[in-house]
DNA sequence: ACTCAATAATTGAGGGGTCAACTATTGATG
DNA sequence: CATCAATAGTTGACCCCTCAATTATTGAGT
């Protein structure tokens, strides 16, 4: 084992830790899940928008964006029809209750990501970024495996 | 917002996304957890290992190593017996069976390295790894948020 | 000695995500 | 027009993780 595989075995390490904590950390810190917060990101402006888009965009599962929407429907943050001209559709919309805290939540995701990311400096956000891209990027391409 | 902003706002999205699809590809990679390969990683040495240490450096939380151990145990990988000198502990080794089996998940395991990690060059490995680190602690520090 | 606080491990509840199986609806094809 | 495949969404089973509550064991202080 040469010494960059040692450093790549570590960043598996780091990126699970990563991993492990982030999504807890967050809703700890903004009051709303990551991925649901996505979701109502999504719908900010204010149209409806089809379920399977919203999956698609998030890109989780469909089982995972079915149970989300159903929470936030309960909550009364979003609201749901089915499409007139397709009944297998659902469109989704932020109802006003949705809109009036979704601004809040902006504020604590903010603070978050400055949060994580307050010794960078405005030469690395973009190289990180492109990092996370790249790996996204690899990490999705095999479906055949 | 300011286009840094926006990149921030990205590099969060990307971190979701990577982080909701890390383990599960892992695992169907590798045919293990994650998890559970890095605890194996610990008891590589052949020495006992306190469950208690086990959770530290794996860095999660006590239940999950609890059931990750019962888990492995079933499968024969692991062996555990409490500490004479102190009935509170729980001393945990590899089995021969473990010690056979991990080889092969060693090099699986750098498989999915490499396939995360393939347009990576040599200079950008140490830079991610940094960057990483640097996130993971300033994840961990706000305990009082 | 006896009580009381700290430590280790376990269990239960709850939230996130995946896949697979199933229903309903549509649309295309023979 | 009837059938059959594709699409959208739902539900169930299962894995991972966290926190909170609980049990057992130890050690320290009165």
């Amino acid at each position: 084992m040469t010494r960059n595989d040692c450093t790549e075995q570590q960043i598996l390490t780091l990126l699970n830790g990563l991993c492990n904590k982030i999504h807890h950390k967050f809703e700890h810190c903004t009051g709303i899940s990551s991925s649901r917060l996505e979701i109502l990101h999504e719908l900010c402006g204010g149209i409806e928008v089809k379920q399977s888009m919203l999956q698609k965009h998030i890109n989780i599962d469909n089982a995972a964006i079915t149970r989300h929407l159903k929470q936030l429907e309960a909550e009364g943050m979003v609201t749901r029809r089915k499409n007139p001209d397709d009944n297998r559709e659902t469109f989704v919309r932020l109802s006003d209750e949705g809109l009036e805290k979704i601004e809040g939540y902006k504020i604590e995701k903010e603070n978050f990501i400055r949060q994580i990311l307050k010794d960078f400096d405005d030469k690395e956000i973009p190289i990180l970024a492109d990092f996370l891209e790249r790996m996204k990027h690899n990490i999705s391409i095999n479906k055949e495996l």
